[in-house]
DNA sequence: CCGATATTTCGAGAATCCTGGAAATAGTGC
DNA sequence: GCACTATTTCCAGGATTCTCGAAATATCGG
């Protein structure tokens, strides 16, 4: 069910520390963040971070990638994208909203 | 705090009962449709559809109308838009993020 | 192999959420 | 005002979440 899971991604993101967390990763880009660096600028307990890190991954909205001792951290924009088209598609939210993909009332 | 509203309202949209709803309530246009008929439709306890409908009027997501006995719910189009643009301006998931507002690293 | 750093897993407590039944409230029509 | 329908509020139980500290694990450099 595609509901289900966009539900699940917009859990992750519902929730202020991982949506600033997101946003971070976001502005970091390709280059991504480490993790100790994301926990510095949050200022939240690493356990936290792990936690909260685990479930943004789980959804698929970031991936990691191990560098030496250190994690980094990316956000994985395709997901995103396949979340914002969902929510377009499904629950079209724009004035140009128009009847392109299924039945708009039956 | 944007990202505050931003992730309450993530958050509210991020139940698969209360997405389904909302996708319900969208795809029902102007028109809307009575709390009666989503009832039925999701086939849910009347107490618990009342409460999930609570939590999308309170961020804004969802609007109501009283005619008569009945209560009309919709969309509210103009907060989604609003969020959607938030996503896209604070977590630009798109191929397409030019670096418009706000600096990109810094 | 050992020490050092980076990160996760475990355990736990407080808070919040989800669900539905029962009772209360709101509004209509007579 | 009264019966009636539509909806919400109250209550409760079970599940999940959020947060952190402590301990465990992983990787590197030597």
């Amino acid at each position: 069910m595609k509901l289900e899971q966009a539900a699940k991604q917009l859990e992750a993101l519902g929730n202020p520390t991982r949506l600033n967390l997101y946003r971070t990763l976001v502005r970091a880009g390709e280059a991504g963040r480490p993790v100790g660096y994301l926990q510095e600028t949050l200022g939240i307990a690493a356990s936290t971070l792990s936690h909260h890190l685990h479930r943004l991954i789980l959804t698929g909205l970031v991936t990691q990638e191990r560098q030496a001792t250190t994690l980094i951290c990316r956000a994985n924009y395709p997901v995103m994208s396949d979340l914002l088209g969902f929510l377009a598609d499904e629950c079209c939210a724009d004035a140009a909203c128009s009847p392109a993909s299924g039945e708009v009332a039956a």
